[in-house]
DNA sequence: TTGTATGCGTTATCAT
DNA sequence: ATGATAACGCATACAA
């Protein structure tokens, strides 16, 4: 329509006439004209196939329900949508089948990087293989904890350092029975704050009462059933460490059907600062880690990776630390 | 590899081998064997490219951090997968810029069919553009509303009836100054409900105050803002109706800051039945809407219209209705 | 039962 | 300053 070659339309529309290839003014208005006229625009598939790469990055969180994730959902497509490329989402629970599924779709697909949010199912076999895969491929891979293995960039936070912080201040508050809602899917991915929690009651001279540490799923319900299980119990705790804001949620709801208010009968710490952690009634004492920047880190590194895969692994830190609110308080037992 | 032709080998991995074009076993097992020795996967581009769709279907969300939305999206992911199908997820604000971006964005990437979910800027005369650009293309469209136009499908709900029943519950519960936080971004979006609400007080005989209906942004803090302002006037409602969850978390949490008990001294009312609702002290009174079950059905409608684009308009209905819960009671009132 | 040939829409290389 | 052509990897019509 412009009465021009399919090259001399790529070379416009690429802007490639800035200094590379030479176009003349009137050729390259006629071109826009054209383009402009029949709502033209450049195939994605084509320009995939041709180039390479698909200007698509993979994202697979464990948690759908996790308000966590969204806000790492929120920042990595910020940064994804600022460099032009899109987000090709999937949610896997864990010990979900789908797991496979999903890394043979997103290898199918040949996505230009993959950000792996939090816990997935390692110990299937099959899942294993197909990450493996995927770093056979050499595609760009960041990880959301310490490297699974090294070929992969990660962000990361310690939880060490601000649980021990937790457990200096639950026990500044005269609190001795201090109980744990573990509810990780993967409970490898929480560690650290277990042995924090355990060494922090043995500097203490605490016993470790293993009926204090409740292991559950991850949503509010799991929290919520496990809260009532270790606040029912003869010896409740006086304090309570969730390992979520959305589990602490399903904790407040337990106190609240027991008859047990918060912080006078119970204190109740959380992790995430979810954005709506500090509108509950109480507002929630909790770990406080910026998932919008994690999610916006992890983006980076994948789209620094993409451009340059040959950059040195690199491990970015994103700090976690207490934020003490109104869901904490003494002991006032007996 | 398998000393075969290519078509020979595409004949063998889309099983077109039964019945349609013969392949003799041992070609069948030498190709299958050359794929896995391989870890062979067909390109999505080229076959995009060849075929002429992606298997990607866009999912438009109005707000990343409202609980609502992810249900729909979880939906919506279960039938996409089920299909073989990727979600390409977009999250836009009201107001923001990036409505166009992402509308150009998806056509660019020849998505198979879209899915708008909420508000959109349709005022803005970009994304007007971009819409009816889409349509022109026939991209299979389903939106989440009364359609905007009758190319696309849509899945909507019914407000109106609900809204009345809780007009009439609350009147019946002796409130007669009942608020209203209108945190929608596009207002007409929930007209369905403010008529309702006019008309229910104008039925009781009832005045219409303005003061009581109070416009705001969807966040929770817009929420909590938009509840101080509303219970920190002289004559205060008794009842206070948030047009979603989020924003009556928010309602909540100014309740508890201003020294009123819900729902002692004041009744609360949500819409959507997100999941934490039930968890919250007290628990929410609210208008359900299986999001989830949205989310299938929209997905549903549009996989259906992919393979067949001369269906019939369709329109789905998910019914929405009040589910009554701890927030709300009778007007203690003088 | 299998192989050959063609084209999907781009962009890069080479000519002109 | 621009046009012709090849190639990306696949699926299919047709030939053998």
């Amino acid at each position: 329509m412009a009465g021009v070659s399919r090259a001399t339309v790529s070379y416009v529309i690429n802007g490639l006439a800035d200094g590379q290839i030479p176009i003349s003014e009137e050729t390259r208005r006629a071109v826009q004209a054209a383009v402009k006229e029949l709502g033209y625009e450049p195939d994605a598939r084509a320009q995939a196939l041709r180039s390479g790469n698909t200007k698509t990055i993979g994202l697979i969180i464990p948690d759908i329900h996790n308000p966590h994730y969204w806000d790492f959902v929120d920042g990595t497509e910020q940064e994804a949508r600022a460099s032009g490329y899109h987000l090709l989402l999937s949610a896997t629970t864990f010990n979900s089948k789908y797991a496979e599924d999903i890394f043979d779709g997103l290898a199918h697909r040949r996505i230009d990087g993959l950000i792996l949010c939090g816990s997935f199912n390692i110990q299937s076999l099959k899942a294993q293989n197909a990450l493996t895969q995927i770093l056979n491929r050499q595609l760009p891979l960041v990880e959301m904890r310490d490297n699974y293995n090294l070929e992969s960039d990660s962000v990361v936070s310690d939880y060490g350092a601000p649980t021990r912080e937790v457990m200096t201040y639950l026990l500044s508050l005269q609190h001795r029975r201090i109980g744990v809602i573990y509810g990780v899917d993967e409970p490898s991915l929480a560690e650290d704050r277990q042995t924090a929690y355990e060494n922090s009651l043995q500097r203490a001279g605490l016993p470790l009462d293993p009926s204090l540490f409740v292991q559950c799923g991850s949503s509010i319900e799991d929290g919520y059933q496990a809260a009532l299980k270790l606040l029912g119990s003869r010896q409740r705790p006086t304090a309570v460490i969730a390992i979520n804001d959305l589990l602490a949620m399903g904790v407040l709801r337990a106190a609240g059907d027991l008859g047990l208010k918060i912080p006078e009968d119970l204190s109740l710490v959380g992790y995430d600062n979810i954005l709506m952690s500090n509108y509950l009634v109480p507002r929630l004492t909790t770990v406080s880690k910026d998932a919008v920047l994690a999610g916006r880190e992890a983006c980076k590194l994948v789209l620094e990776r993409i451009q340059n895969p040959a950059l040195p692994h690199r491990r970015r830190e994103i700090p976690a630390r207490l934020v003490i609110r109104e869901s904490t308080g003494p002991n006032l037992g007996s």
